[in-house]
DNA sequence: TCGAATATGTAATAGGAGATACAGAATGGA
DNA sequence: TCCATTCTGTATCTCCTATTACATATTCGA
């Protein structure tokens, strides 16, 4: 996939970082979508001209799909990273919420998550770039309803719970962050609601597991 | 503001009907957002040419405002409806949810909300629409939080529930609800999460008030 | 030093966008 | 009947879009 190489190639070399540059089109189709992302807008926050995005990134559509990778692989991450690491379900689903309402709320990235909204700003039509992204939102959907399950499983939901349906409205509030950030809600506004939102999800407050006194 | 008189004016009288016009550019808007709607897509949707378009309603941005404002009148005011009518504080949030999820997945109707939609679908730039559109959804914010306030007063939420995380919440669930149902979750999978979620917001089962066995 | 290979900058392509000029058609009032 | 007024359809305008031809520049290997 990725064709860099160390050893030089003949050929006049690029003068430009080729990472650096898909960090500048991430950033972009991340704040403006890309239906409303510009060719012109790309090369004027990279700082080159239309032939070397396209020598280096193809087209626009497969320079999206590169940025949305990189999306994917940094700050997207956050969401699984925390579902994999932190000891508890409650943890987990906490953990999740939180750090990206830092990252939707952060002054120096764009708001809200790039892949959700781009359910929107990419439109009906796109439909091969739609099912590509929606594939990685379905990653951690599937992620979240696999920790609730283990979280079940180890006790810390009681037998009642429908884990089907809260692995879906986690998943409609995490959505939901993304507009709400969008929308200007503050960061402490939102940490308040996810605090309200995890303590009424039904974890038993003390398990059998690790305490840390 | 509406300038349809019944006395005829001279001059050729319009061949199509105005209402149904707008009707149609609403749900075209609806679907496809206000940037990626184009004027052809208009045009062809209510079977008129552009200078009819732009000799009845003005140019593409006024014809959105007037389609935000027949949203708002109809589909769109189902919250607002549901906050005013249910008679307990529970029965209000679950009403907007679970008609803003019929609403949403209807085959009929383009799915999600128009207006919170439009966050995302207008730009960073076109502020004046953003904050057009902000407005509504304010009013429904103000309007959810002005329902926990007076359920509070009457005993239907514990002294110790934080009103304005309760009132972020729902909003974020509202919102969410929207990305949800146009990523293709079903109905029934939306309905069982707003159950869980409804029923963990700490209402009381039990109040003083009115009781129909 | 020469040629193959790649990058760069300028400028052009084709297509679509929003919006409108203009001529003709249809109405009400005088 | 005539005119002012308004709507309709065709064609057009200007601007912006994604993409690329082409000439030039810079590197590698021989």
């Amino acid at each position: 996939m990725n064709t860099e190489t160390v050893t030089r190639l003949p050929g006049r070399p690029r003068e430009f970082d080729r990472n650096a540059a898909l960090r500048g089109a991430m950033e972009v189709f991340w704040a403006k979508g890309f239906q409303n992302t510009s060719i012109g807008d790309l090369t004027d926050a990279i700082g080159i001209n239309a032939p070397s995005l396209y020598a280096a990134f193809g087209n626009k559509e497969s320079l999206f799909r590169e940025a949305v990778g990189l999306y994917a692989d940094t700050e997207g991450g956050a969401s699984l990273r925390a579902l994999r690491d932190e000891p508890t379900g409650r943890a987990a689903i906490e953990a999740m919420l939180k750090r990206n309402i830092e990252m939707f709320t952060s002054e120096a990235k764009p708001r809200g998550c790039m892949i959700v909204l781009g359910i929107v700003s990419l439109g009906p039509e796109n439909e091969a770039l739609q099912s590509f992204i929606r594939d990685r939102r379905t990653k951690v959907s599937k992620a979240v309803k696999a920790r609730l399950t283990t979280s079940a499983a180890h006790g810390e939901l009681p037998p009642s719970a429908d884990i089907g349906a809260l692995a879906t409205l986690c998943m409609t509030v995490l959505n939901g962050l993304s507009l709400q950030a969008l929308d200007g809600i503050s960061r402490s506004a939102l940490f308040k609601s996810v605090d309200v939102f995890v303590a009424s999800l039904g974890f038993r407050t003390d398990t059998t597991s690790k305490r840390k006194v």
